[in-house]
DNA sequence: CATTATAGTTACCCACAGCTAACTTGTCAA
DNA sequence: TTGACAAGTTAGCTGTGGGTAACTATAATG
């Protein structure tokens, strides 16, 4: 599965949810994202069977070490970002909002850059 | 029109097409931007709705006041990402491939900070 | 003048990723 | 036990934006 910014944003979702503590269900995630409880449902059916994530009736939906990783990397990109905007005299919402779009196309080299370059004295 | 990312690919590529001197096909497009002939004639044709551009017998494709204004825009934000991933140490090639995705994701805020940081020396 | 190549269009297909409507399933309270 | 609500799924719609096949129209060449 050639994983794309939607499923990136699913995968980042749960993550932030899992954090949050408790299960995660597909609702949670609708209300979270603002999307129907269909779309959900199917975009988590492809991410099981892309083997990112586990439903289990007990723990709700779970990340695999593989999904879990995407997420991760996903939302340190965002993190990142984020300070990068900010640390230019970006407001805070305006950074947020620039960084989960933009996060998903940064490039490997790019995104070692900024860190570097942003978070070396963090 | 709410215009997204293809339309201002499509826009940013008449615009350097056309800089280059000559008249600018949608043949050149196509090889251009690697697209297929019929995939290139239907976004002129959404372009052209749009009041994006005009086509012309003798000229061929040509920007209108705002097709020309939204192209630039887009190849500024394009000039200056290149040039702030260049700044932090990303070879050419990655700076402007990184560049190319971003630009339309960027805010008007976060880009002005941008500019402002990384070319207020040149 | 006929043939061939180039440019552009039309018709139709596909995948992605939203949506609503309507169904099923499960839990919980009267 | 039944009725109602909440969660999840299925079926089918929409728009965006790629694609191919096949057509037309125009220009260049033998």
């Amino acid at each position: 599965m050639a994983i794309e910014e939607s499923k990136e944003m699913y995968l980042e979702t749960i993550l932030i949810l899992s954090q949050k503590g408790g299960t995660v269900r597909s609702i949670d995630i609708s209300d979270y994202m603002g999307y129907s409880k269909p779309s959900v449902s199917r975009a988590m059916s492809i991410l099981k069977d892309g083997g990112y994530i586990e439903e289990d009736y007990r723990e709700g939906i779970i990340l695999t070490k593989m999904g879990r990783k995407r997420a991760e990397e996903i939302y340190d990109r965002h993190t990142t970002l984020t300070k990068m905007f900010e640390s230019l005299g970006v407001d805070s919402k305006t950074a947020t909002e620039d960084a989960c779009r933009i996060e998903h196309y940064i490039s490997e080299k790019t995104y070692k850059a900024i860190k570097k370059h942003f978070l070396q004295f963090k």
